[in-house]
DNA sequence: CATGAATGAGCGTTCATTCAT
DNA sequence: GATGAATGAACGCTCATTCAT
């Protein structure tokens, strides 16, 4: 059972019922438990509210999956493989250079925390909750993703076209400025996808402090208002 | 009632009981609770395990304390009132330039995500679970360091001595790097605070892209081994 | 409703499915109910585990039978009459005497608990689990067989070939004891049936302290080895 | 923590509840546990029943015990212990020859299956819902009863004693007979605890077909009238 | 004949909390 | 200052059963 199809962001308004048709709770139940974890953390979060946002029974959420340790772990799974088919076909579509391999990978990643920013949070904060096997499976891919990050910025670091003393600690900033997103960004705000991966691509050159160098910056529009979710002091 | 007092962070061996002083009971508990909701979280933890591990019965949390929420917000208050007592000594002792101030700001940052990493995690992680009244005044608080933050920034902008297009980016960016030390840093690893604090002064004056001038960037070792803790794809 | 058809006894490998003939659901539910029901007792087990044991889903059990309660009472009802008619077989090719009808009662006896130990394991112990109507059926044709044995023993006392000074312990005594069989006796052990009938029927015959006369007794084979199973201290 | 302490066995009306004093939650609990798990059996009771039986609430079982199943094995255990209890201190007050010896565990037995008549049920019916680690102690247990049985025998008749060619039958036959009391005693019928005992001694010698000798049999009062419950037929 | 989808009641258990001592 | 005993609400989960197809 795969998860994969849901997830609009913009979750309909957060707590329509409205009918589910016969047939079809897998996904409803799928798509309530992402909503009800972002909500309230997975230990805080009750299967019978699951059930209640699903507009189902909590029996039958028992028939569609496992448990609430199974749908967490969908949850984050059919996640992970997203974002990692996102950063494939991003880099799949690149020039083999390292700058232009990070610019992408930037992209990649600020395109995903904006598209699915739900899953975002709960793979931040709910990654925790993870029981085995599941955790050792997503664990496992998750260093995957960070040997992404970091073997592309070693190679630019050897090839001398970035230029920074811990390539560990620039990966780790790029990282997590690019993960934050997922807890500030508001769909109706301001600014748009494209546009932020844009700024982001140049903090993350920046970070690395690329040598100058004619490459695929595209524009950079003007600075816009506000938005929400100051980061923990 | 405030908490301030501990978190010697190693947090003494995890799970040491050895009998409590009388009288000493509010601290032990205080200190139980920050071990036991950094490592199953608030929900995921139970005032029973906090009160077994502080060595005390259930009902003694009851007579220091009025309930698992005010654990929690005391927890949290105390981090916070801490950070800010961090960042105003480091600011008074500083030049008034954006640069110095940022530096300092980066620094004071660094230190406490270094010292009270435990306290910085949970306020990652459970901030959210705050309830009112405890919720309004923390985010009120968290509202002013963002501000602290960016008024620095804003200031180096206006100033010409920052060159960034997009300062609240920059500006979630620093903190974000800044913040993400906690879930990674290894007391016992090979990179001491100090050392770590100059690394992300300079990943932060690369954000903001600072303009060349002589500072007070001081030393830089060599790159060193391994960590632990991957980031969420 | 009646069953009757299967326990072939040693219930065919426990577990084994391989595809049901279309049109025989329902005995191979109420077989796989004995075995179930066997193992686990009547609460502790589940229609499901019936059903997947069967290789049928749920909802074909209950188009063969209405409910978990009515599987128990066919079982149970099908043992009984299955007894009643060994019983009675045994009873007509015997000779007018009570010594000959108790010992043919136990020979029918032995044999049953032998030949159905499975359902008589589950006569033994799911019995109360019986709701009405069932129950009150059951219930006599109970009595009905304790009838059986106590009007044999009592016309044996009052003839004087049997001397014993409470019937009814005598026949509570000799039930026990044949009953208990289908706890202990394993199939692939070192007495046969036959053998194990005659045993009974010497140690009734002991019970009821027969006055001494030439009699039916048959042989005697040698002490075998150990066995499994027993008797509640 | 023990249980030994109650079954006055006829348990007080069945449903009685009238407060229980504060602190002595433990013993109105496995009473009623005991009471319950008899009536309804391990799995068809619920925890529910039994501490509204109790007349506390179900948290205050978990107060007390740690679970359904520990409840369970406290009753079981302590029925086994104080069946040990009562066959020692029979076999210690006795003369050595077997067939003293075979009389003073049936005079053991009897009196047990009288004197605690629920936990007999319970412990031939719910033996088998232990889990371990319980099963496996209480397994141990069961054996040596039934090598306290079998050594008498066989002793009796090695010496010549006992004239049974199936020692094993013999043994199995007696416990069986001694055992089903508890099914049918009803303790406000006719037959005294003292009277009982000695019907079934002679029953057992009478399996065991004792060499005639002069011995220890008492008396022997007049045949009473009826009882209940019927043997599986 | 048989199934897949769904339900409501109840299960054993744990929770944060309170109260009498 | 601190505890042991108790509670009501809620938890995750399984149950026997039903219904539409």
């Amino acid at each position: 059972m795969t998860v994969s199809e849901s997830e609009s962001d913009e979750p309909g308004g957060s707590g329509t019922t409205s009918a589910v048709p016969r047939g079809s709770g897998g996904v409803a139940l799928t798509d309530a438990a992402r909503e009800v974890f972002a909500e309230r953390g997975y230990h805080g979060a009750s299967i019978r509210d699951v059930a209640k946002r699903a507009g189902l029974s909590l029996s039958a959420l028992y028939y569609w999956h496992s448990g609430k340790q199974e749908l967490l772990a969908a949850l984050l799974e059919d996640g992970v493989n997203d974002y990692f088919r996102t950063c494939e076909s991003a880099l799949r579509t690149t020039e083999a250079d390292p700058a232009s391999r990070l610019c992408a990978l930037v992209r990649a990643t600020v395109d995903y925390r904006v598209r699915r920013r739900v899953d975002s949070t709960i793979a931040a904060q709910e990654f925790r909750n993870l029981e085995q096997p599941h955790a050792q499976r997503l664990v496992t891919l998750r260093e995957s993703a960070t040997r992404l990050w970091q073997d592309i910025i070693d190679e630019g670091v050897r090839d001398d076209v970035f230029r920074c003393a811990y390539p560990r600690d620039a990966r780790r900033a790029i990282q997590a400025a690019c993960n934050a997103i997922a807890q500030w960004y508001a769909p109706d705000g301001d600014v748009e996808p494209g546009e932020l991966a844009e700024r982001y691509v140049s903090i993350a050159l920046r970070i690395v402090d690329r040598a100058p160098q004619v490459h695929d910056r595209r524009k950079a529009s003007a600075p816009p208002r506000g938005s929400t979710a100051d980061p923990a002091p």
